[in-house]
RNA sequence: GUCCCCUUCGUCUAGUGGCCUAGGACGCCGGCCUCUCACGCCGGUAACAGGGGUUCAAAUCCCCUAGGGGACGCCA
């Protein structure tokens, strides 16, 4: 059999988190049995369908790499084809025409609620006479669904589900105004594009049943059914707004990455044994229905956070440059200058591996571009600069620049070429640096520490950077000299 | 109210009758590494919703209870 599966979203708002995770999981089944993937947008209510929706929709999945194969379709160009299938079904004996009017099917249900019985259409129409219709009511076609007996869905994830017919009623297949109902229309369509198995939220488990009587009364094959639970908040209610972000677009926008959020949403309520890390070709190669599990999962920003890490880790530099560089000019307001843009590039790839975000990752390269406002507002990073701390900042940056001050203290003899190079213009590396600040941490009898932080400290105006050494490296002599002598000059200032 | 579905550490999950004194991941707490942080490594905390059966043996099968979710539209 020809897998082909669909994701079939409507189009009233953004791409949601649980959406996306009906689309991967589609996506992955039809790739894994080398089938077919359709997206079709299911506009057939026209007053909060909306074309900008479509767009958010499509965006969401392009970015998450699960772009459908071939058109997609909208729902709301069959609505003749629709009309065609009630109307044969009308014709055949198994749908009639119902003249209750809106109103009395209201009091109907509330009726039946008082009196705590189900709520349910009663069948009023069922067998009447067409010739005792009431003038000017339109009538809706109904099903003629079956009263006795049972329906079966062979769910692929929830298992069987049994279902008495008495408990389903006669569903509206045509409205008055001659438009479809969805329960129509997904149905005609789905049979229509050839769906093999229709992978969808839980919530449409009920809906199955109904479905499957209407596959059966116009004699089709019926679809394979998966249900796959609905995504929950933190606090075990359905995801929505209120927990915060649950749209795809606004992760993005947050700076996570689609890879993660794949990842994430893939091991949502699916597993393969113990494996976590998952890459898209290997989700192909395990993914199948069996995996899945029925439970309902709790969306854990903490654990998307460490997946999102990990793939940041694994993004190569040039891969996220240019998204730093563009948020880091909206962040300084202007443009940037070019020997700005290369210490990015060059810090980029010690910095990305303790990032979360790119967002994150973006707001820790400012130091690069920008000396730190004194006094230092980061608290732990102002601690560090007592007047210890001072001295030896300054005793650092004369060794670097003062002849002088460097014969009135004892220095390690290897130290001196470094210093050489330095001023000769080409010793300015990490290595070098290190073995500066090491020995004269070792003259001044100090712990490195005791050095290297208050630079740190002064230099990226924070207590946590990457290796100092490499940042300084990075920064360069005429940099790093200025924003010391800053630091120093505001100190004695004080 | 009626029907349907679900229930293993805080969270995601492994587990398909003996391999379970229940495994992994994230988080959390220690420690190592160390110029800080992160990574990495080592260690720790923590769960079979409750009650009845079935069986030599149950997290695994059955029943009941409780809790959670979903559906019950001329919405999708």
């Amino acid at each position: 059999m020809t897998v082909v599966t669909r994701f079939a979203p409507s189009p009233t708002g953004i791409l949601h988190l649980g959406s996306a995770r009906t689309a991967l999981f589609n996506w992955l089944y039809a790739r894994h049995h080398g089938g077919r993937y359709l997206l079709r947008i299911e506009d057939t209510d026209r007053k909060r369908s909306t074309p900008e929706s479509v767009a958010a929709i499509l965006d969401g999945l392009d970015w998450l790499d699960l772009k459908p194969d071939g058109e997609v379709a909208y729902q709301s160009q069959q609505q003749d084809r629709h009309a065609e299938v009630a109307h044969m079904l009308l014709q055949n004996g198994d749908a009639y025409q119902c003249y209750a009017t809106p109103e009395e099917l209201t009091e109907m249900r509330e009726l039946a609620r008082a009196e705590r019985r189900p709520v349910r259409y009663d069948g009023r129409w069922r067998d009447r006479d067409p010739a005792e219709a009431p003038a000017g009511v339109k009538p809706v076609i109904r099903l003629k669904a079956p009263q006795q007996g049972e329906t079966v869905i062979d769910d692929q994830v929830q298992g069987p589900v049994r279902v008495a017919n008495e408990q389903l009623d006669d569903m509206v297949l045509l409205r008055g105004d001659g438009t479809p109902t969805y329960m129509l229309s997904v149905v005609v369509d789905d049979h229509d594009a050839g769906i093999s198995h229709v992978i969808r939220g839980d919530d449409h488990l009920s809906n199955a049943a109904r479905q499957t009587q209407l596959y059966k009364a116009m004699g089709w094959e019926l679809p394979v059914f998966a249900h796959i639970s609905l995504i929950h908040g933190a606090d075990g209610a359905k995801l929505s707004k209120r927990h915060g972000a649950s749209g795809v677009e606004e992760f993005r926008a947050l700076g996570y990455l689609p890879e993660a959020l794949c990842n994430y949403l893939l091991r949502l309520g699916w597993s393969h044994g113990d494996d976590e890390i998952i890459s898209r070709a290997q989700a192909i190669e395990w993914f199948d229905l069996g995996g899945v599990g029925q439970a309902p999962a709790r969306f854990d920003i903490a654990k998307l956070d460490s997946l999102n890490a990990h793939y940041l880790r694994e993004t190569p530099e040039p891969a996220l440059l240019e998204a730093v560089l563009n948020m880091l000019a909206q962040r300084l307001d202007r443009e940037l200058e070019e020997d700005e843009r290369a210490r990015v590039a060059k810090g980029l790839g010690e910095l990305k591996l303790r990032a979360i975000t790119v967002n994150a990752l973006a707001e820790n390269t400012v130091f690069y571009v920008k000396a730190p406002q004194l006094p230092l507002e980061n608290p732990k990073a102002a601690k560090l600069l007592n007047d210890e701390a001072i001295e030896l900042l300054k005793n650092f940056s004369n060794t670097l620049v003062h002849e002088q001050a460097r014969e009135s203290q004892p220095m390690d003899p290897k130290l001196v070429p470094i210093l050489t190079a330095i001023e000769a213009g080409d010793g300015w590396s990490a290595a070098n640096l290190e073995a500066l600040l090491r020995g004269l941490a070792e003259v001044n009898d100090v712990g490195l520490g005791k050095l290297a932080q208050p630079l740190r400290a002064v230099v990226t105006g924070t207590n946590v950077s990457p290796g100092i050494f490499e940042v300084i490296e990075i920064l360069g002599r005429d940099e790093t000299l200025s924003r010391i002598k800053r630091a120093v000059e505001h100190a004695e200032d004080a």
